[in-house]
RNA sequence: GGGCUCGUAGCUCAGUUGGUUAGAGCGCUACCUUGACACGGUAGAGGUCGCAGAUUCGAGUUCUGCCGAGCCCA
């Protein structure tokens, strides 16, 4: 092997793995940025993550498809921590050999991106859309997209989420296009698509129609006014209503009463003069009115209010439109037309007052309905709409949960999808924008019928007359997201891609959009495909920052991914937003949490560093650990002769594969990240390295020693990489030799699996036990503040033969990493005087000075007391007779056999606190 | 008003079907710059698991009520 040893260099060589001659010199300090834009780059050059559309003999298949993100955004941390445990779920099936894939890709966020281009024409050339034109504008949309539609896949690429790169999709593609027409028109024939005016949540900042979902309600603080009416023909009478919109009442077009309220039975059949309009308006009786509430009567706006509009519906009532879509108030509101509606609420509310008719005014906290994009307050309008008809698509979405055909983890969710469903109102599919799908209906000037086609028509279907023109509207982003599962595989064509992958396996998404997106997958999957679109749906948290605020723009404590992965590594901060990420919770991202995760990283990296320069020095390089076929499965064989540190850390290593591969398989991320970090620092770094090191210096079978070291480390680097990915693979390939039976890159390379070969609980047990000896003995000169520099003397007093054997087995490594020269006693030899300290199968005495005996009685004292506690809980529990009588044996026999061993520590420490100078 | 979630160490959180002395990270204290790593090591302190009942031989874990925090739907 060449001395000379020269840091690798990616430089000019993108689509080169590392040689490794000259693999094996490590900086000093972990620094990601020299490695992951690397690897990031070359696993896609090589098209590790490509899926081939046909079904692979023998293997099974994952498939997910990506939430699509919004084309014009940037990623946040919640995409972050959404991609993170799509890739970690997404590469351990890579790794088992499953044919996987995740399918990326944007959508076209028809109402933010247009917001975006608008605004944009507006400071540039301070024009509107309308300037420019349909045509124009949506070139200009679709520049915009361009530019800027891949800074997603630029980032997404950057953290190394594993998707097929090959199959990304837009929702505006031209197939998914094919695929939304094709689902309008088919929803069309079957009577669950159709058009009609009704009222609508209307924006008047985005001028279009809005879906229920995508109205917000929040609460504020505004006023109950109370309004009298008086009654014609009836000199006197007056009724008062109570309204937090007394603009609304310029189109009021009828007062409502509870039939049954006796306060009010003399007015039955008669009507009301309307203030300020002077307009005479019928009271009507209707369970609208609630007799407890107020004084019993409401003013009924059909036009501006949807449960009036259900009473005008039933009464028959004119609607008087007094509002426009510009929320602007209309000639019919008299006087007050041109106003806008807030200033017309003021105006209104002056006249009435010097009427007199303004009789109360309370505070009064109401919600008021706002845009989800622009916050402008929603005005509930009649308008033409298309609808979709939700019931019918609901039954099957229903049953397929029902029947477990889909699962949500948590469970929990399912109640939250089975409310929502269950109480299901039809779909205001329309939008008045430019930026979408344009609905596939040409109405016609002739007959005025509508021609609903897969292919554009140039003549009426029902009279023929070819003055047709297509419907102005687009339809709402979310119908197209709906299809996305087949969409992206190219349904409506019957392709390979959805033969392979459809249904898909699962669906990683947040629980915001569960209504939005998920029910309506399910809905129109079931609907068009005839099955589910995923069987599993797992449901994320939220990101929260260190203070558990949610974060968002304004409150400015939002983290970006480019920034914080810069600073600590993609690696990192995913680890780091993985092991906050146990289901049914909100992450907590911190800042020490991603310092945390670091030197994690960090850790890691000095292992291999330490790991490689013994490779060095002994002079192998790959130790036969090109032979993969050994390392595929269980974690292999030990053999029974080999040293007590290699059989303990090969049974480690298979439990903690076993307890992984469970965690991943529940989606128990945070465990997943916390089972290899305790493996990996707390288990192999400091034990089993500590252990190896003394053997390699005792320069005995080195080669041996080395040899088993590197098999456990890179099991654990596989275990690791789905968490990891580059530091991973950084280490994996400086390890390994090149060599043609392997696979290229560690996210080919088998997920380990555990198996029975090397589970070994005797090890376990003795290397526990040799553990605590160590501790004991260290814990020992700490409590007496010796010198760890200077070498003690001490004694110890194995309980049994069995573990005699292992303190004379492990003699050489108990004095190391206690920097004690310790005499094995027989078992009743006379106690000597001095810091001491017992368990149940040895105890340890160090000599001790009278001056540090203080320190000494008093930790002792401690020690009884606890005993004293659990001893007498124990004896408590034992002596009960229903619970001897009921308990399983198996507990009471621990409860046994732990007592005594309580009872012998105590002994061995009362006897030490006598023996105490 | 209906539904859901949470309340465990100073902080942020784990704790899978009830079972022996309740864990982690960060922070804190003391000691240690030892040839992988101070982004480190060794040893420690710190919790009557929100409150009150119930079930049980046994409850952080199950049930009921209350208090407190948050989210969703109407």
């Amino acid at each position: 092997m060449s001395s000379i040893r020269i840091a690798p260099t990616y430089q000019g060589s993108k689509t080169r793995l590392i040689d490794w001659k000259f693999s094996m010199q490590l900086e000093k300090v972990y620094e990601p940025q020299r490695f992951e834009p690397h690897w990031a780059e070359l696993w896609i050059e090589r098209g590790y993550f490509h899926a081939p559309s046909v079904r692979l003999p023998g293997r099974d298949v994952f498939s997910l498809v990506i939430p699509p993100p919004n084309v014009t955004g940037s990623l946040h941390i919640g995409h972050m921590l959404e991609h993170t445990e799509i890739d970690v779920t997404t590469r351990w099936h890579r790794m088992r050999g499953h044919q996987t894939l995740w399918l990326p890709g944007q959508d076209h966020a028809g109402i933010a991106t247009q917001m975006v281009v608008e605004r944009a024409l507006k400071e540039t050339d301070n024009i509107t859309r309308h300037d420019l034109g349909r045509e124009k504008f949506v070139e200009r949309v679709w520049e915009w997209k361009e530019q800027y539609g891949g800074a997603i896949i630029g980032q997404m690429k950057r953290m190394g989420d594993s998707c097929d790169w090959s199959r990304n999709r837009f929702t505006l593609d031209d197939g998914l296009s094919k695929a939304v027409r094709e689902t309008f028109v088919r929803l069309y024939e079957k009577g669950l698509m159709y058009r009609g005016e009704y009222m609508v949540n209307w924006c008047p900042r985005c001028h279009t129609a809005l879906s229920d979902l995508e109205v917000v309600h929040e609460e504020s603080q505004g006023n109950l006014w109370h309004i009298e009416y008086p009654v014609k023909d009836m000199p006197g009478r007056t009724v008062t209503v109570a309204t937090t919109r007394p603009e609304t009442m310029l189109g009021d077009t009828a007062v409502c009463i509870h039939p049954e309220d006796e306060r009010y039975l003399d007015l039955h059949g008669r009507s009301v003069v309307l203030p300020l309009m002077d307009r005479e308006i019928p009271i009507i009786c209707d369970e609208l009115a609630d007799p407890k509430f107020g004084t019993g009567v409401v003013k009924v706006t059909p036009a501006h209010d949807p449960n009036d509009f259900e009473a005008g519906k039933r009464h028959n009532l004119p609607h008087v439109k007094v509002i426009d879509h510009n929320a602007q108030m209309t000639a019919a509101a008299g006087a007050y037309a041109g106003l806008d509606r807030y200033e017309a609420r003021t105006r209104v509310l002056a006249d009435l007052d010097a009427l007199k008719r303004l009789v109360k005014t309370e505070p009064y906290s109401l919600s008021a309905g706002k845009c989800q994009r622009c916050k402008a307050v929603v005005e509930p309008l009649v308008s033409k709409q298309w609808f979709c008809s939700m019931k019918p698509l609901a039954g099957p979405a229903i049953k397929a949960v029902e029947d477990g055909r889909i699962v949500f983890v948590p469970e929990n969710w399912s109640k939250t999808y089975y409310e929502w469903m269950y109480n299901i109102r039809d779909w205001c599919v329309s939008r008045q924008l430019w930026w979408g799908h344009r609905i596939p209906a040409w109405h016609c000037q002739a007959c005025g019928g509508i021609t609903v086609a897969r292919q554009d028509p140039d003549k009426c279907s029902q009279c023929g007359s070819s003055h047709i023109e297509q419907d102005q509207d687009v339809l709402d982003t979310w119908f197209s997201s709906g299809l996305w599962p087949f969409s992206t595989l190219g349904w409506p064509d019957q392709t390979e891609d959805l033969k392979t992958y459809y249904p898909t396996t699962l669906l990683i998404t947040g629980f915001d959009i569960l209504f939005f997106w998920v029910a309506r997958m399910v809905m129109l999957g079931m609907e068009m495909m005839g099955d589910v679109p995923f069987r599993t749906v797992y449901i994320h948290g939220l990101v929260r920052d260190a203070e558990r605020q949610k974060m968002s723009k304004t409150k400015g404590n939002t983290v970006d991914p480019l920034i914080v992965t810069g600073q600590y590594g993609t690696d990192a901060v995913r680890f780091a937003l993985l092991r906050g990420a146990a289901p049914g919770t909100d992450i907590v991202l911190s800042e020490e949490r991603m310092v945390s995760s670091r030197s994690f990283a960090n850790k890691i990296w000095n292992a291999a560093r330490f790991i490689f320069m013994q490779m060095e020095k002994v002079g192998v390089d790959d130790l036969e650990l090109d032979r993969l076929e050994t390392r595929i499965g269980p974690p292999g064989q030990i053999e029974a002769a080999a040293p007590l540190e290699d059989r303990w850390i090969f049974h480690r290593l298979n439990e903690t594969t076993a307890k992984i591969n469970a965690a991943q398989q529940a989606f128990r991320y945070h465990e997943v990240a916390d089972l290899v970090w305790g493996f990996l620092w707390d288990e192999f770094c400091d034990w089993y390295l500590e252990v190896k090191k003394l053997r390699i210096q005792s320069g005995e079978h080195s080669r041996v020693h080395l040899h088993n070291l590197l098999r456990v480390f890179e099991i654990a680097l596989r275990l690791l990489h789905p968490v990891m990915p580059f530091i991973t693979e950084e280490l994996w390939q400086r390890l390994l030799k090149r060599h043609d039976s392997l696979p290229e890159s560690i996210c080919l390379a088998p997920f380990p699996q555990a198996g029975d070969a090397c589970c070994d609980e005797r090890a376990a047990r003795d290397f526990a036990l040799l553990r605590e000896m160590i501790t004991s003995a260290r814990a020992l000169r700490a409590d007496q503040k010796l010198d760890p520099k200077q070498t003690l003397e001490g004694l110890l007093y194995p309980a049994g033969e069995a573990t005699a054997a292992l303190a004379r087995e492990a003699a050489t490594i108990l004095d190391a990493l206690t920097n004690t020269k310790f005499t094995l006693c027989p078992a009743g030899a006379a106690r000597l005087a001095g810091a001491s300290r017992a368990t149940p199968e040895f105890e340890i005495v160090l000599q001790l000075s009278g001056s540090q005996a203080d320190a000494m009685r008093q930790r002792l004292q401690k020690e009884i007391d606890q005993l004293n506690k659990v001893i007498e809980s124990s004896r408590r529990q034992l002596g009960s007779e229903s619970f001897t009588a009921k308990a399983p044996a198996q507990v009471i026999d621990g409860i046994r056999a732990k007592l005594a061993d309580y009872e012998a520590q105590l002994a061995k420490s009362m006897q030490a606190l006598q023996a105490l100078p």
